[in-house]
DNA sequence: CACAAAAAAGTGTATATACACATAATATGT
DNA sequence: ACATATTATGTGTATATACACTTTTTTGTG
């Protein structure tokens, strides 16, 4: 049936047939970050990774917890996402000043490696903004940060 | 440092310092998701199993291939995804008439917990659409799509 | 101060994701 | 027809994701 349908039907078919924002957002996800997956792929790092890396690269250290919800990621997938960063060496964790809380820190190898994924992460990034049309790009991070907020305000609402 | 600091101070933090395009989908995702997860739990299903029994209903059967293209997903991927549907009884695999591919099909069981869920997703999806504005997702999807096709076209090239 | 409540983080388990490699079946060129 | 290339799928491995539960430390209250 789809065995010699061209791949643009298969997206209308999607598209049009699952009305769902879940569906959509993660399957658009899938797509960009196979494609920055592939664009860093030369230096090593995923695109958590640079990801991580980047943020930390901003701070001097953070909280676990602090940085998961920077990240709006859970607390516990932070500490598995972690791990291959510090088996390379490229973080390390300190005990706080509060000996419960774990401070996360970017080492000098790990700056390293994330500036030599820049260059790649540039063009992948060129490619996709210069498609778009820079102003398209920027209504699609102000929706998506508005939808980001819509949905966390609801587990704030089912919280309190 | 972040202790104190409002919640919407770390969206902030992280919109204005990561342009990452990778970055901020994938974010926004692992909000979305949490929320329809959290809604579709009472049905015991997850977000991405209620997505893959969607499309499994709308079509008699389907090539694994050709589901995987259509939710941008790894073939390797679905196979995985497919795991928890078969042990449950929701999917059924069977042999087609090529005999290297294996055919995908929902089960009447399949349907009627996707039926159950019915209502759970529809509260989720009303509550974002409704507060994000009709018009505004349909942009968010429009975009999304033009983003998908920009990066699968990226794909293509590097392959041809 | 003693002790219960709360907070910060880790672990066990299950699903989600994709690449490299392996296997089986079909298609193709001579 | 047969050898070879191609296609469809599965497995091994590693990372990504989050919930339930546990452990350690701090906070709050008498």
């Amino acid at each position: 049936m789809f065995k010699d349908m061209p791949r643009e039907m298969l997206y209308a078919f999607a598209r049009q047939n699952v009305p769902c924002v879940g569906f959509n957002v993660r399957r658009a996800t899938r797509l960009v970050t196979q494609f920055y997956d592939r664009a860093l792929a030369p230096a090593g790092l995923r695109s958590t990774q640079f990801s991580l890396l980047n943020v930390l690269a901003m701070v001097p250290a953070l909280r676990m917890q602090d940085l998961a919800d920077i990240l709006a990621m859970d607390r516990t997938t932070l500490t598995r996402n972690l791990k291959p960063l510090l088996k390379q060496g490229w973080v390390k964790t300190t005990v706080g000043a509060d000996r419960r809380a774990r401070m996360v820190q970017i080492t000098p190898g790990g700056r390293n490696v994330m500036h030599g994924a820049q260059p790649m992460w540039e063009e992948a990034q060129k490619y996709i903004t210069e498609r778009l049309g820079a102003d398209t790009w920027d209504g699609v991070m102000e929706d998506l940060h508005r939808l980001s907020m819509i949905v966390e305000d609801a587990s704030v609402d089912e919280a309190g």
